[in-house]
DNA sequence: AAGTGATTTCAATCATTTCTGAAATTGTCG
DNA sequence: CGACAATTTCAGAAATGATTGAAATCACTT
């Protein structure tokens, strides 16, 4: 319902800052979920820009230093969410986002699986077997035993276990969500619609 | 394989020991998930424990403050992920955990939605709905337009779109997964036996 | 309504993470 | 090989987030 007539300058203008508050937000979230709000924002820029940006373009529009904008750079390529380019006759490096959010997302949980899954998953494996060797199961006890404890021990286990398995389940889940390129969307749309979902439950 | 006989106090030693590297580890990874770490101690201590504890238990086996207890407590009872229990004659509050580990996982999934997911799909509805006031789409164009310019808004709303399309789905599926009851393990179950992953696939 | 213990709050402090900027390194070109 | 631009590294500075502890508040009881 604007009536005022808009110079290219201003709607460049208006791009820019549309695309300033999509960066803030994004970097917002990514602050939340433990990842450096930087790195998320170097992300969002280079994903709402879609094309290939240096550092120096990196350093300028998000006012950070070189040294930032190069450990960002190098984060996000070792999660593999963006890549290099270049441009013929320059020296310089070029970097862009990959276009596809689905990808973007999935490399990401790959990536968070790897680094904070897995070693809980160890672990948790470490913790168990401990204990068994230790504390063995029902079958053989030692004239020690005190009753109350055992039944302790075998609750301890049996929530350790319960825990394992979950870990275990998002860990499989992850992996089958993550495997080929374009799953996810597919899996989402057949969650969505399945039965399992729609159909069967009481919900309100 | 161990051949040393146990007494008692080893045996309960032992568990105490198995508690805190669960705990520990439980910690860890929260904190890398943008939970605080000692909020994710007191949950694994509640959860492996499996029975009601009070301030002062929590304060002496975590070493930690009564001001932090009680904050991580209080944060825990909003995440909806402990519950407060009484014993009989006694003026103290208890805590226990709830011991379903997906129902935990529900909730905390669903208390980061809403923290997190919700706000920042406000400000990308926001975001776009202010771009597109100011940049009208394809169908109206000021005679100032510059193609070069056109182009490039037409692209940012393409990508902001398939990022708010992305976390709506995000969110459904979220929601989804969260209502009822003992849900989450039926959908992994199904999500991991389904054709449309095992299946069709041409993962080597 | 005064006393008592439990609980919460919050300013000050402490710890951790992130960022900077200058120096070191790498790579390219003549 | 030198010269030079681009990039990386990293020690310390700055920012952010977590924790403490003592005082204030709350909720019973007598």
């Amino acid at each position: 319902m604007r009536e005022a007539p808009q110079s290219p300058e201003d709607q460049k203008r208006a791009l820019l800052e549309a695309q300033d508050g999509f960066i803030a937000a994004f970097g917002q979230m990514g602050s939340a979920w433990g990842i450096s709000r930087t790195m998320a924002e170097v992300q969002a820029l280079l994903y709402i820009t879609g094309e290939p940006l240096c550092t120096d373009d990196i350093m300028e529009r998000l006012r950070i230093s070189r040294g930032n904008a190069s450990m960002s750079l190098r984060a996000l390529l070792d999660w593999g969410v963006i890549s290099r380019a270049h441009k013929r006759g320059d020296r310089k490096e070029y970097f862009q986002a990959d276009q596809d959010v689905w990808d973007m997302f999935r490399a990401i949980l790959r990536e968070r699986m790897k680094r904070e899954v897995d070693p809980l998953l160890a672990s948790l494996h470490e913790i168990r077997d401990k204990t068994n060797s230790d504390l063995p199961g029902k079958g053989k006890r030692s004239r020690d035993d005190d009753p109350e404890l055992r039944q302790k021990v075998d609750e301890h286990n049996t929530r350790l276990d319960s825990m394992l398995r979950f870990f275990e389940t998002v860990e499989a889940l992850s992996q089958k969500f993550v495997s080929p390129a374009g799953r996810g969307l597919k899996i989402a749309a057949t969650l969505l619609t399945s039965p399992l979902l729609t159909g069967g439950g009481r919900e309100r």
